[in-house]
RNA sequence: GGUCUGGUAGCUCAGUUGGAUAGAGCAACUGCCUUCUAAGCAGUCGGUCGUGAGUUCGAAUCUCGCCCAGAUCACCA
C-alpha cells in the first residue's frame, strides 16, 4: 500500500502539480460484493482535478497497472477504483506477521480497577470492572507500555462498621471455618443482616410517631455503628482487632474470586492508609492559589470557568472528603511509579467526579494529569431491575462463575466432546469455556453502554460467543496435529501460487490485527478486539470449508503447506488476541 | 432545570478520520455430516439508523432544535 501511495503521489505531483496528498489518498478494503482487493476512493480528488470520477478512476487504474507489479487488474465503479492484488503480495504480507507484544516504549501506565468494599462479596458489576481493567492493562502492555495494575480497597468507613456490628450482635462467633462459608460471603451476610435490623427499628420508630427522616436518623443500630466508627478512628483495640479479623476473611475471599476470574494486581492501596493523604496537597493548592478558604474555614475550588461547579475539598473542621482522598492517592501513586498516564476503571455514575479530579490535578500543575483517563462503564441491570447489595438482589460473582462452569459442562457433555479426556482435562475445559463465555459476553459491548444481564439468554454457545472462537482454535489445532503426525511442515517456502479468495480474505483479516490492537488500546476499548477476533474466526471458518487440506481430492503439496501455514498463523493470532482479553483457547474441544 | 452518556432488524449488538446497496449473532424458516471437529457452513425472512432541519459530490457518522431512557449536579464514599 505504501508503494501504491508513493506511485500515486509522484503522479499527482508531476502530472497535476498537487503537493499535499495526505488527505486525498484514502485506501480501504474492497467490499466483498465487488471485484478486487484494495480500493481507492476517487471522490476527494475531484475538488482539485477537474475530471469525472469515472475518468479519474481509469487514469489512476492504468497508472497502477503500468507501474506497480503487484497490481494485476482494476475496475472502476462510480467513484471507487478497485485493484486486484497479486498473490505474491499476500504471501509477503503473511510472512511479516507475528503476534506478540510490541517493543517497549518506556511509557508507564497505571491501571486501577476492581476497587471493592470490604463489607460484601464481589458481584456482576465488579466482574465487568475487573475484566475491562484487566484487558485494558493487557492491551497497553501489548503495545509496549510498562503497566502497573493497582486496586484501591475500601476498607474503612461506616459501611464497614455496619457489617462488623451485625456480626457482634447476631454472629455468635461465626467464622468462615465454622460456617464453611467464604469469608467475603460471611461478612456480606452480616451487612444484609444489619440492613434488616435497621429497617425493623425504623419501622418501630415510625409506629411511635416519628417521621421517616427522624426514624432513619435515630435508629439505635445506626447510632451504634457511628460510635463504632469513632472508636475505629481513635484506634480502639477491640474494634481494630475485629476490623482486622473480618477484613482478613474478606481479603481471602476476594483473592479466590479474582484468581478464578484470572485477574491480578501489582499493588494494593488500602483506604485505611490513604484516607488522610490528600490534606497536605490542599496546602499546596492554597499556596498556588488554586484553592481558596471560605470564612468558615472550609476550602474550595472554583471550576465554574471550566464549565463545572464549585467543589469543596476540605471541610471546615479540617477533615477530608472523597475527592481529597483521591487527590492524595493520585499523587501518592505518582511518587510510587512516576507514571506517564493513569487509567481509572470506575462506573459511569462517577463521570463528574473524575472530570473534577482531573481538572484539579491539572490546575495543581501535574503534567501527567492530562493523560489521565476515566474508563467509564455503564451499569449492569437485571431483567427485574437494578442490583442492590443491601437487598440481596445481586448476581454474585462466585455464583455466576460457577453457573457458567456448570452450563459449559452440561453442553459439552451433551455434545459428547469429553470422550477421551481425563477428569482434569475436562474440568479445565469447562472452566475455559464457561469463564471465556462470561468474559467475552461482558467485553464485546462498548464499555459506555449499560447492559441488561439475562442469566438464561447470556449463556449462549453459538454465534458471536467465546465458544465459537475457542471452537475455531480447537479445529485448527486438530489440523495441525494431523499435519504433525504426517510429518508435514507449516513453513511455506514462498513460491508462486494462485490464492483462493477465502485464502486472501483470511490473510487480509490477519493483517488487520496490528491496527485493531492499536485502536483498542488507545481507545481503551477491548470491544474492538472482541469484534475482530470473532470476525477472524468467521473468516477462518469460510476458509476451512472452502480450502480443505486432507480431504480428497487432495490439493498439490505446495498448496497444502501454504494452507497449513495459514492455519498456524490464524491459531497464533487467535491465541494471542484472546489472551489479551483474558480468555483461554483449548487444544481440543 | 444545568451537564454528561446512550437511542441502528422482534431481541443483543457492530459500524475506523463522513464513502459503494447500513452489517453480525440470537429467534423463525430452508439446504449441507461415509470422517481435516455440524459448538460449523450456505441461504431465506427481517431497517423511514429516535425525530425535524442544516452542512456537501456523499450523513447512522458532523452542526442545531425537539422526543425518549439513564447517570450526575452531597461538607456520602
Amino acid at each position: 500500500m505504501e508503494q501504491l501511495t508513493a506511485i500515486l503521489a509522484a503522479h499527482l505531483q508531476s502530472t497535476h502539480h498537487i503537493e499535499s496528498v495526505e488527505n486525498l489518498i484514502q485506501w480501504q478494503e474492497t467490499r466483498p460484493e465487488f471485484e478486487g482487493d484494495l480500493t481507492l476512493v476517487v471522490f476527494p480528488f475531484l475538488k482539485v482535478i477537474k475530471k469525472s470520477p469515472e475518468q479519474l478512476g481509469q487514469e489512476f487504474g492504468q497508472l497502477f497497472l503500468d507501474h506497480a507489479p503487484s497490481v494485476l487488474a482494476f475496475n472502476v465503479v462510480k467513484g471507487f477504483l478497485n485493484l486486484t492484488i497479486a498473490s505474491e503480495e499476500f504471501v509477503h504480507t503473511l510472512q511479516q506477521l507475528s503476534f506478540s507484544d510490541l517493543p517497549k516504549t518506556g511509557k508507564k501506565v497505571v491501571v486501577e480497577y476492581c476497587s471493592p468494599n470490604t463489607n460484601k462479596p464481589l458481584h456482576l458489576g465488579h466482574v465487568r470492572n475487573n475484566l475491562l481493567g484487566f484487558s485494558v492493562a493487557n492491551l497497553h502492555q501489548s503495545i509496549g507500555c510498562d503497566v502497573v495494575k493497582v486496586q484501591v480497597i475500601n476498607d474503612r468507613g461506616i459501611h464497614i462498621c455496619k457489617s462488623m456490628l451485625a456480626w457482634q450482635k447476631f454472629g455468635n462467633g461465626e467464622t468462615p471455618e465454622s460456617s464453611r462459608m467464604k469469608g467475603d460471603h460471611l461478612v456480606g451476610k452480616f451487612y444484609v443482616a444489619y440492613d434488616q435490623e435497621f429497617k425493623r427499628q425504623v419501622k418501630e420508630l415510625l409506629e411511635k410517631g416519628l417521621t421517616q427522616e427522624e426514624a432513619e436518623a435515630n435508629a439505635p443500630i445506626l447510632l451504634e455503628a457511628r460510635e463504632m466508627l469513632q472508636k475505629w478512628e481513635q484506634g480502639d483495640v477491640e474494634v481494630m482487632d475485629l476490623w482486622k479479623t473480618m477484613n482478613e476473611w474478606v481479603f481471602k475471599g476476594f483473592e479466590a474470586t479474582n484468581q478464578r476470574m484470572g485477574v491480578s494486581f501489582d499493588k494494593n492501596y488500602y483506604e485505611s492508609q490513604t484516607y488522610l493523604l490528600g490534606k497536605k496537597y490542599v496546602e499546596l493548592g492554597l499556596e498556588k492559589g488554586v484553592f481558596y478558604r471560605k470564612d468558615d474555614g472550609s476550602v474550595w475550588i472554583d471550576l465554574t470557568a471550566d464549565g463545572l461547579d464549585e467543589k469543596l475539598v476540605l471541610r471546615k473542621d479540617g477533615t477530608s472528603v472523597y475527592i481529597t482522598q483521591d487527590i492524595g492517592t493520585a499523587l501518592e501513586r505518582f511518587e510510587d511509579f512516576h507514571m506517564d498516564s493513569m487509567i481509572y476503571t470506575v462506573g459511569n455514575e462517577q463521570d463528574y467526579h473524575f472530570k473534577v479530579l482531573f481538572k484539579i490535578l491539572e490546575k495543581l500543575g501535574f503534567e501527567w494529569a492530562k493523560n489521565c483517563f476515566h474508563l467509564s462503564y455503564g451499569m449492569i441491570e437485571l431483567p427485574t431491575g437494578k442490583m442492590k447489595s443491601r437487598e440481596g438482589t445481586v448476581v454474585d460473582a462466585d455464583d455466576l462463575m460457577q453457573e457458567m462452569f456448570e452450563v459449559a459442562k452440561e453442553r459439552t457433555s451433551e455434545l459428547g466432546k469429553i470422550d477421551g479426556l481425563s477428569e482434569k482435562e475436562s474440568h479445565d475445559l469447562f472452566e475455559m469455556i464457561g469463564l471465556g463465555g462470561l468474559k467475552y459476553f461482558l467485553l464485546k459491548v462498548d464499555p459506555k453502554k449499560k447492559m441488561v444481564f439475562n442469566p438464561e439468554e447470556s449463556i449462549d454457545t453459538q454465534g458471536n460467543t467465546a465458544t465459537f472462537i475457542q471452537y475455531v482454535h480447537a479445529r485448527i489445532k486438530s489440523i495441525l496435529r494431523k499435519a504433525n503426525q504426517e510429518g508435514l511442515t507449516t513453513r511455506y517456502a514462498g513460491e508462486k501460487l494462485d490464492l483462493e479468495s477465502s485464502e486472501k480474505e483470511l490473510v487480509k483479516k490477519l493483517n488487520q490485527f496490528t491496527s485493531v490492537r492499536m485502536e483498542a488500546a488507545t481507545q481503551n476499548n477491548p470491544g474492538h478486539l472482541c469484534n475482530y477476533v470473532y470476525d477472524l474466526a468467521k473468516t477462518y471458518n469460510k476458509f476451512y470449508t472452502e480450502c480443505p487440506i486432507f480431504k480428497q481430492p487432495s490439493p498439490d503439496p505446495q498448496t497444502v503447506v501454504f494452507r497449513l501455514w495459514l492455519n498456524q498463523k490464524t491459531a497464533d493470532c487467535l491465541k494471542y488476541a484472546t489472551g489479551l482479553l483474558g480468555i483461554g483457547v483449548p487444544e481440543k474441544m
